[in-house]
DNA sequence: CGCTGTCAAGAGCACTGCTCTCGTTTGTTG
DNA sequence: CAACAAACGAGAGCAGTGCTCTTGACAGCG
């Protein structure tokens, strides 16, 4: 897997080369007009080729796109480690909010990578195996934040649920060793989904003459509903 | 605003019809292959036309979408509230959760319309004016729950907020006329998010490898988690 | 009856994704 | 070192898109 050594041969390294500019260029075209206007063709122009020649480097658009997809996790999930790793270990609330605000704040600041990561995927489109290491890069945060409160000995939920409720999260919990309890883990992945969820409504304009449009008011409410759902999760606020 | 009686010339009548040809085909379009690859080409197939002609009756693609997302809003907003208005008024949480299931079972059977209407906006859209009647219809399903269990004098959530959360809650609360609490309010828009925001999750295949794939354990862990919303409303279980 | 506005059709423009062919260049192999 | 195969860029081409414009037919009005 390790890349060996560089490319060696001079077509090796124009390849490299060339392939990091579609990507680059595919980058900037996503920033600037989404997804959707997306053209294979204005890549190809803007590298002064001709587009059947971009068919040498990437197979379809599907696949530039999905390295876009992979581009954006890796961005979001770079400044999110970096994020809540600068917050003291034993501060689970700032390390659960820090790592909120900076998944709002990257989302605020690439509108166009976040929606081509957590909007509506285009019909037929099954995530290839590449995205999933770099799309659980958030979740396995969120997840640690919660097992490392855990296991700080701090009194946390832990009713009982449900048999079939239980059931349901067996593929996360195997990933934790089921070491978390039912009700904490379902929690944590209520928060997981309610942190999207907020972003989601604000970015895509369903708070609307809901909460005031100001980057002050947005920022305040957003900082507030994520200290409740701290609080569901055990984690007392400051 | 209100249709006068009926298209009287024939033209007007031919017109009518035509036109909701064009939106029926559309929505078939839709439902069969999302958004993305809506055509007004095929459109105008369907119908045996040639494409200018579909030009007569929509200006643009764009406006076909949006006579599509009002569509969608409208049935979405029908189900729920059948669904809802057949539990006992008294029944709050009951009230909440049929909303609840009655969104994420529409949004299963109608994939492509959900996509349209809670996904990612395309990059320049500006939601119309007329899509926002139709698209308020959920939220004040949700709001009118809340704001009669407040009313009912049950024990409901009121703890002071800071100033500037309570302040950027003012557009809604302009709509409740300030009856609700600041907190009972900032709860129900959490639950609204979260609602929405469980059935993206859901629906755009974030759950894969974390919750089991199969019906029963979908709507199992659905459910405890708007269950979970719900006691956090002031909705005690059952 | 005749004028005006509406309509369907067709051609056309600029754009898209993608395929195929054709010389040229590059790297490897006999 | 020569020969061969693979990789590559350019160009043409196909099928499709949104949208505009012109042209001729028709309906409804004064």
């Amino acid at each position: 897997m390790a890349i060996p050594d560089a490319p060696r041969t001079a077509r090796e390294r124009a390849r490299a080369e060339i392939t990091t500019e579609i990507l680059d260029s595919a980058r900037a075209h996503l920033v600037a007009d989404g997804a959707a206007a997306l053209s294979l063709r204005a890549v190809a122009r803007d590298l002064g080729m001709v587009s059947s020649a971009v068919y040498r480097y990437v197979p379809n658009r599907d696949a530039l796109l999905t390295m876009l997809i992979v581009d954006a996790y890796d961005s979001l999930g770079t400044a999110v480690e970096k994020a809540e790793a600068s917050i003291a270990r034993d501060d689970y609330v700032g390390r659960f909010l820090a790592t909120c605000h900076t998944v709002r704040t990257w989302a605020l600041a690439h509108p166009h990578e976040y929606a081509l990561i957590y909007g509506s995927p285009v019909p037929g489109y099954a995530a290839p195996q590449d995205t999933i290491a770099p799309a659980s890069r958030v979740p396995v945060i969120l997840t640690t934040i919660i097992a490392d409160l855990y296991a700080s000995g701090a009194p946390v939920p832990a009713a009982d649920v449900p048999p079939t409720v239980a059931a349901s999260i067996a593929p996360i919990q195997s990933f934790v060793d089921g070491r978390l309890p039912d009700d904490l883990m379902l929690r944590g992945m209520a928060a997981w989904s309610g942190l999207f969820g907020a972003i989601s409504f604000e970015l895509y304009g369903h708070l609307h003459n809901v909460v005031t449009d100001s980057v002050r008011s947005r920022k305040a409410y957003f900082d507030h509903q994520m200290r409740q759902v701290a609080s569901g999760l055990g984690l007392a606020a400051r």
